[in-house]
DNA sequence: CGATCTTGTTTCAAATAATGAAACTTGATC
DNA sequence: GATCAAGTTTCATTATTTGAAACAAGATCG
């Protein structure tokens, strides 16, 4: 397995050119597109063409715009099946979540980053896609840090490699050196805490799931500043760490796929 | 654009693999996924590296299998944020929920089969993916018939080639001709009915969601037999019609891409 | 223990598909 | 009606894909 190249021929530049339409966040002309784009005009073009015949881009004949095609939605729910935690943890997150009360996210790791695949909060019960396929920074969320936390060298190197090191707040870690630093730490403690790195006042506690030694997501509690310390984060750690095992051996039954 | 090919080159070859590899809904070997594929070893199997190095596929070195990879997910978020209709109608199901009190779908129409987006029920108020990106047919489901209903010759021709007139149950259109007629009395009425078409005891009141005439979901309300009878399902269409304009309103301002 | 499958991976010349500069079409704008 | 911008098509060149066959690595068996 090469160092993650996008070297995969045609595929490869057509996928790229679908991320060039996702990364708008909305309908797009061809024009707009093509100006962000290292391929030659007729190149993207017959790229945007392929990718709506073939369902991954959705063509709208009256704006002249392209927008995130369905199919992708109908791959997504069979890879969210198939592959995330989140089928086999529902029951476990139903029960931390009644006992905790706070917000929870079960997250994957995916290129790097962050990947939600399942939440619980107060708020608003259904939000679906809105939050499951929610991607968010490795390297200042407390999910982030646990899994980067048990990942090997090679690996970690390489995800290191992705992360932008963005100042969020003045908590941020600003680069690699101090992170790892953490994620030592993480790994000895077995516990990994947000404490306001990606937002002010957002704190979290969060655990790593491990198969085999290797992360295959994370788990976390999150509150705010306003309603608990910092030393009250560890009075979730049993709930947690419970949980955690709990999903792990769920997963290590259905012989869940390994990252 | 033609008559939906999937003579897209490498692109669609490649993806017809990743359906394959979908279709087990199962973690699977290279040999299996062979067995179902019209292509020659050598190009299976680099279909399969590419589309893992691509991040749509997962391969777990230690039991050898392939499985959807969550990069579909990610690409789905995008997906369902800006084309679904699901974000935009998500008040309005809320409300409609809280007025009828019965199951409600949001689908939109892929490829000639029905796509859940959104979803309102007692039983489980959590379910993410598991209840968006799931795929039901066309032919014998309220929403789809809904939709049906309001296509083009050219448009409908397609959809009703891709139908598999499966006979669910005693009450299931056994053929496109039977359909045929009951879709120009659905456009008459402008209501949809499954009359346990699908699942014994299920029905339910279906109406489509228009824009500039063609239809770009529909809405749902479910109940069964034991429950309500057919004339029920006729109180809940003041509601249903509210919402459906609603979200037709809505679908408007957000220049909603059209199929 | 060596022979024989079975499954997965690599090779390489031939076949095919992708490429992109440029020409062309369409429709809007001045 | 001339000019400009956006989108689409053409076609010779170039690069990628293709797949039969050889190869490797385990398993299974006599």
């Amino acid at each position: 397995m090469n160092i993650a190249r996008d070297n995969d021929g045609t595929v490869g530049k057509a996928l790229s050119a679908l991320e060039l339409v996702a990364a708008f966040e909305r309908p797009v002309r061809f024009s707009e597109v093509l100006e962000h784009s290292p391929y030659p005009k007729a190149t993207l073009y017959r790229f945007l063409q392929t990718l709506t015949n073939q369902g991954l881009l959705q063509y709208d004949p009256d704006q002249g715009v392209y927008s995130m095609g369905m199919r992708l939605v109908r791959l997504a729910h069979a890879a969210w099946r198939q592959s995330s935690l989140a089928p086999i943890s529902r029951d476990v997150l139903d029960t931390l979540y009644a006992q905790v009360g706070q917000t929870i996210h079960l997250a994957q790791m995916d290129a790097g980053q962050v990947l939600y695949v399942e939440k619980r909060t107060a708020i608003r019960p259904v939000e679906m896609f809105s939050q499951a396929g929610k991607v968010g920074p490795a390297y200042c969320t407390g999910v982030g840090k646990a899994m980067l936390a048990y990942l090997d060298e090679v690996t970690l190197e390489a995800a290191l490699q992705k992360q932008a090191f963005y100042q969020h707040t003045q908590f941020t870690h600003a680069d690699a050196e101090s992170l790892k630093t953490e994620l030592s730490q993480i790994q000895a403690e077995g516990f990994s805490y947000d404490r306001e790195e990606h937002e002010t006042g957002i704190i979290c506690i969060a655990k790593a799931i491990l198969l085999k030694g290797r992360p295959i997501g994370a788990l976390s509690i999150t509150t705010t500043t306003a309603r608990h310390s910092f030393d009250d984060l560890n009075e979730w750690k049993q709930p947690l760490t419970q949980a955690v095992e709990q999903i792990a051996r769920a997963a290590k039954d259905w012989q869940f796929p390994t990252l």
